[in-house]
DNA sequence: CCGCTCATGTAACTGGTTACATGATTTA
DNA sequence: TAAATCATGTAACCAGTTACATGAGCGG
């Protein structure tokens, strides 16, 4: 049967996480988007109950019913098939938009800083660096904790996130520098 | 008239782009979308000519109606409110997930990193620098490019993709240094 | 004049969102 | 035992996607 081997960004992060914790219920793959300090989706039921099933239907994951009292569930494992679908969605080849600019809601803001005035423009610059702080606090208390739970490739995330809230911390700096009692028109 | 003040990311980015590029047609818009070095949406004209007139019925922009020949066409400009609009969106203040870890499609994989054959995984990591390098190269060339047309917050843009793409190269080698020649399960 | 790119849309689809419904289990 | 939370879904909606249609202008 032709299988198809595509995933969108939901399904192959699913079936990683499927992987990582299986066997697992459909709300404990929710609880881990849900209690991520990287919230890239929201991990409602909505999305994931029927990706689940679709992931199912294809193959990657199979499961199995149980019960807890009276109310029915199912335990979700991969599938060797799913392995290797996983594998393939993770790379290599690597696409050039997954290893190229990450989108950044923040630096699409910072590119339209000039229609704000001044003072709100300093404003939005210390709102921002603000919470970047309290992000880097975040996910350097959760990069340890994986540390000491001995996750590596779970301290590894949280290390690359860090990384990355400090650069744009420094990048930030450099904006303020840069605009703090300037005045700007559109063109620059 | 009760005013929504809401604006999705791309709406936001397109209204900005508005105001930056005014007077403009919808596909002036479409192409700074898909000439962008990061590109976060793909700028398609299913996306952009129904959201332009969403933005015009809301009265965040004003269409001008002209003519080439024969064929119609639209100006579109920004109004007081369209810009009262876009300023509220940029912010402050800044919700959390703006100022938050950003999603990074690679970080994503790379959590994910321990379900490859060791092999895979080498070659995965040597696939994503060079990827990283060659994004880099790209955006360094269209930073120096927004600097010499004198455009400050284009090459402040610039500036923040770059420092972001050396973060995570620097991240990536720290993973490789942790991961070569070292064995893995799913629990590290 | 043929083909290519510019330009302006429309149509159908779909994945992920919010909101809702409902039962089981824990806690005050 | 009442309230809150855990858990398992379903339903309606919608923004953004791909694919299509079509016309203008230009280069060979």
């Amino acid at each position: 049967m032709a299988q198809e081997t595509e995933l969108s960004e939901l399904e192959g992060a699913t079936l990683g996480i499927v992987w990582d914790i299986q066997p697992c219920t459909a709300y404990a793959i929710r609880r881990v988007f849900l209690t991520s300090p990287s919230p890239s989706w929201s991990g409602s039921a909505g999305a994931i109950y029927p990706l689940v099933e679709r992931l199912s239907k294809r193959g990657l994951v199979v499961s199995e019913a149980f019960r807890t009292g009276r109310r029915p569930g199912r335990q979700y494992t991969i599938t060797p098939a799913g392995l290797e679908t996983l594998r393939a969605w993770i790379g290599p080849p690597i696409q050039p938009w997954v290893s190229g600019v990450p989108v950044d809601s923040l630096r699409t803001r910072v590119r339209f800083l000039a229609a704000l005035p001044p003072g709100k423009r300093d404003r939005f610059l210390a709102d921002a660096l603000a919470g970047i702080d309290i992000a880097i606090r975040a996910v350097d208390r959760d990069a340890r904790l994986r540390l000491a739970e001995k996750n590596v490739m779970g301290h590894a995330v949280g290390r690359g996130a860090l990384l990355t809230l400090r650069a744009r911390r420094a990048w930030l700096r450099e904006v303020r520098a840069l605009t703090s009692g300037r005045r700007f028109s559109r063109r620059g």
